[in-house]
RNA sequence: GGUGGGGUAGCUCAGCUGGUUAGAGCGCAGGACUCAUAAUCCUGAGGUCGAGAGUUCAAGUCUCUCUCCCACCA
């Protein structure tokens, strides 16, 4: 048994997210951590929303809305999507919570102390008529690159061009409009990361369990050199810059920039579980404190790797404490939307909430996990969801079950069949051929969970039940039962064993169905777990083809997946403006 | 422009350190079965592995050039 920490990279906090979103970090982190804990392992999965930065402050503005209330009602809407699409969080928190305040000056005092902190002088753009400084997103003007108009202060949407925002020509405010706007020189805290790039290129040569593609942007980076950051900003949303209640000096106006502070809400959400639950969050992140046995494995967007394999490891190296850093981590490209982006702003796609008036949860979580966009970028299709959903869920699983536990109902009483009833059958060459296969696959299985590989565990989990039904054909009690009922039982009750097992092993991603299953089997909550024995897996898997009590009652559950049809494509298609 | 990923059957994708007739699912065609959500099972037809050149006894799998798509960085 592992303890194992996961991290889900944090949804930012401007809106539901899409199913791109889902389909890069939660529902995989998720689906990672519940395996795990069936495998018995300590499982700690941690995920939070991302609340400060400029676009939050923006957001709020255009619902009419304070930004902390704007965040509050934001924060419960994720939540509310996130707890119905069945993520198995063990804590949920915000990048706004006080120990995230707590934890951020603490670990900026901690730099400064350090040497790694210091004061300089910058240029921003200042508002007359709003009375503050305009960071980023703020300000916008005409780009001094391409000539647009509405160029934004960080970068030009039109030629793509990152900027600064002291850069811009005839300068406005994004807030009122304002032309009455200057520049004045104005003091920010830069985290000195050149100082730590022979440190992070030993902690990186050292690393393992990270994609190359994680190691090679990280090298690109420390080649290049990498740059001081500005990690304060001229605003009033934020962590204030300030330590043990005292505010800086010069800097009561100023808050930490959204990409300091939120990984370390990594670590803080994990304070506020312990202290809800009365766990010791130490023992998760701190290699002093008991932490020296944990993996720890991050779930993040190709877009998120940088942050994740610099940055933060910046920080929490520069602390000069002994912090838990990553150990694996798991990068995902983009789900596109009939080849086009999904877009948030734009409202191009289908986003959680809505998405469960179509289709319940699992269904989601089967699609995105078993065309998860993990070498590429995936395309997302109703058709191409139907069809999968329709063959795996609905044909593969749901009438398998469906057929052999009505068969039961109605021809075995509802119950396994007990060999000391039906003593006559013998156990022959289908059921040698089912122990074969399955023998063969379920360590497969396994091993695709362990190494992060969603969709080869989607195609085996489907590949799996796909053996009961090529079973029950061969076998073919129904067909015994004329002459030899004997035998016809030790199909029926193998089907049963079965029916479990692939409830079993469904848990990680459509857990509800799964639960359903097994509730149908009637089989205890405790005793769901992947604990399939040790030794030989031919003896495993036969142990697992009799595990079901002999005479045990089951029922035959109500249909388990609906099928998708061909006018409800139609129909998304329309409402949510899918070209074909 | 730089870096990385991708371009393999109609579609979505597997193919590890180069080696027998290039694989899976879906779709399609034919057959079987009837317990089941017109589901299932079996068989089959489909690919000069983006283009070109090179290394090698042997390349989808290595090298170079070109080309198209995507992301990140500039």
């Amino acid at each position: 048994m592992a303890r194992i920490l996961i991290t889900s990279a944090l949804p930012y906090i401007n809106g539901v997210k899409h199913l791109g979103n889902l389909a890069g970090s939660m529902l995989p982190a998720d689906v990672y951590a519940r395996a795990m804990r069936l495998l018995g392992h300590e499982v700690l999965y941690i995920c939070a929303t991302d609340e400060h930065g400029t676009p939050a402050e923006l957001a709020a503005a255009d619902a009419g809305m304070a930004v902390a209330d704007y965040c509050d009602k934001m924060h419960d809407a994720q939540r509310a999507a996130g707890a119905d699409f069945k993520m198995s969080y063990d804590y949920f928190g915000r990048s706004s919570a006080l120990s995230n305040h707590e934890m951020t000056q603490h670990l900026a005092h901690m730099l400064e102390t350090n040497g790694l902190i210091e004061e300089r002088v910058s240029e921003q753009v200042y508002s007359n008529a709003d009375g503050r400084f305009l960071p980023d997103r703020y300000v916008e003007g005409t780009c001094p690159n391409c000539g647009a108009d509405g160029a934004r202060g960080d970068q030009c949407d039109s030629c793509g061009k990152l900027l600064d925002p002291a850069d811009l020509i005839e300068p406005y405010s994004a807030v009122s409009g304002s032309k009455d706007v200057e520049i004045r020189q104005t003091n920010h805290l830069y985290l000195k990361q050149s100082d730590m790039a022979d440190r992070l290129r030993a902690w990186i040569d050292k690393a393992e369990g990270w994609p190359n593609l994680a190691k090679s942007i990280a090298y690109k980076w420390l080649d290049e050199g990498l740059h001081d950051r500005a990690i304060t900003r001229d605003m009033k949303w934020g962590i204030p810059v300030a330590y043990k209640g005292v505010p800086r000096p010069g800097f009561e106006d100023k808050v930490f920039y959204v990409w300091f502070d939120a990984p370390i809400e990594y670590i803080s959400a994990t304070k506020d579980w312990a202290d809800a639950t009365g766990h010791d969050w130490q023992s998760w992140w701190r290699t002093d404190k008991g932490a020296d046995d944990v993996t720890y494995v991050e779930f993040m967007g190709k877009d998120n790797v940088a942050f994740h394999t610099l940055s933060f490891p910046t920080t929490l190296i520069g602390s000069g404490e002994p912090w838990k850093l990553v150990d694996r981590l798991k990068a995902f490209n983009w789900v596109t939307w009939y080849g086009g982006k999904f877009s948030t702003s734009q409202k191009r796609g289908v986003f959680m909430d809505q998405a469960l008036d179509l289709a319940p949860s699992d269904y989601w979580r089967w699609h995105l996990t078993a065309n998860a966009p993990e070498g590429a970028d995936a395309g997302f299709t109703f058709e191409d969801f139907a069809a999968r959903i329709n063959s795996d869920l609905a044909n593969v699983l749901g009438n398998f079950v469906n057929r052999i536990t009505k068969y039961c109902v109605g021809k075995f009483d509802g119950k396994v069949p007990c060999p000391k009833k039906y003593g006559g059958g013998e156990w022959g060459k289908p059921e040698d051929t089912l122990v074969a296969e399955l023998a063969e696959r379920l360590p497969k299985l396994i091993a695709y969970y362990e190494a992060m590989e969603f969709r080869k565990a989607a195609s085996e989990t489907r590949a799996i039940w796909a053996t009961g039904n090529e079973y029950l054909t061969e076998a073919a009690p129904w067909s015994q039962y004329k002459t030899d009922i004997d035998q016809a039982a030790i199909g029926v009750r193998i089907g049963l064993n079965l029916v479990a097992f692939f409830g079993v092993i469904a848990q990680p991603i459509i857990p509800d169905a799964a639960g359903k299953i097994l509730d149908a089997m009637h089989i205890p909550k405790d005793n769901r777990t992947w604990k399939f024995g040790e030794g030989d897996w031919n003896e495993r898997v036969k142990a697992i083809l009799d595990a079901l009590p002999h005479g045990h009652e089951i029922s035959a559950p109500e249909v388990l997946f609906t099928k998708i049809e061909d006018a409800d494509i139609e129909e998304w298609k329309q409402r949510f403006g899918g070209e074909g």
